[in-house]
DNA sequence: AGCACA
């Protein structure tokens, strides 16, 4: 590989966030992650194999919602930390390197309740779609036949995010099926930012304490970076983030993508492509 | 899903 990239900025490691002690409504009591950016013919095996080394791992469901083609997960952990230390390792993570689709984890709203139940499968599945096509649903148990603990080689990296990683979706072994589908989604052109490419960018999902300081620090590590604009709207703020040249907003929008910052307390960072250019003065 | 500044 050409490019080593700190995945998380050390940064946030080494220092404790000083000026706000946590609110006391937080959600400390959390064990439950919620995901979503998942592609629509994702598997709930892949979902657990996922989730399934996480230190303190319970159990997942995948919810096929009927909301479009929309996918989303829910992983429950045996206690808040190991939550978050799963969340911190996948969240942003290249879910598929074919489409670029990336994780979005965040904690849940509310624990899941369903618990696990002793002699049935790891995880569940949901599926709330006009189910007319086809039965690719599957109920629980399948896990490739094997309970071993052990880690194929092509694991996903933890804390990865930005070089190349082993694909998730070929961890899970190569069904015929399966491969057809995702050699048919390299037809997009347009799959990042959700909108055109433009130097400004636009962040939204901050933590309502996330300030234009801590911002910057995460920003200004960027080549091209040169100003930030916050703005609060109905009470969450979001952010402008200008650069001199698009790829350069891009590279910056790529990396931080769903990245947490130490404010956060709704899961990551959503960056577009700005609709307009910040004004220049 | 949420896009301002002139």
């Amino acid at each position: 590989m050409a490019q080593f990239h700190q995945p998380y900025d050390p940064y946030y490691q080494l220092q404790q966030p000083p000026p706000q002690p946590p609110p006391p409504s937080d959600r400390n009591g959390i064990n439950t992650l919620f995901v979503s950016g998942l592609p629509d013919d994702v598997k709930p095996r892949e979902i657990h194999n996922l989730f399934r080394r996480r230190p303190g791992f319970d159990s997942c469901q995948l919810k096929y919602t009927g909301r479009g083609n929309q996918v989303v997960a829910f992983a429950t952990f045996f206690n808040h930390q190991s939550a978050i230390a799963a969340l911190h390792s996948l969240n942003g993570v290249k879910f598929d390197p074919q489409t670029g689709s990336t994780l979005h984890i965040e904690l849940a709203r509310t624990n899941s309740r369903r618990k696990r139940k002793p002699g049935s499968g790891a995880y569940v599945v949901i599926d709330k779609r006009t189910k007319m096509a086809s039965n690719a649903q599957e109920t629980s148990s399948d896990d490739g036949g094997s309970d071993s603990d052990e880690a194929p080689a092509t694991e996903i990296a933890a804390s990865a995010n930005q070089g190349d990683l082993g694909s998730v979706k070929s961890e899970a072994g190569g069904e015929p099926e399966n491969a057809a589908v995702t050699a048919n989604r390299q037809s997009d052109k347009t799959v990042e930012g959700g909108g055109n490419p433009c130097s400004t960018l636009f962040i939204a999902n901050l933590g309502p304490n996330c300030t234009e300081d801590e911002l910057k620090q995460s920003l200004s590590q960027y080549p091209g970076f040169t100003m930030l604009k916050m703005r609060a709207k109905g009470g969450m703020p979001v952010a402008f983030a200008d650069f001199e040249e698009v790829e350069l907003a891009k590279k910056a929008m790529e990396d931080l993508q769903g990245t947490l910052l130490p404010s956060s307390d709704r899961g990551g960072m959503h960056i577009e492509y700005a609709r307009s250019k910040m004004r220049k003065s």
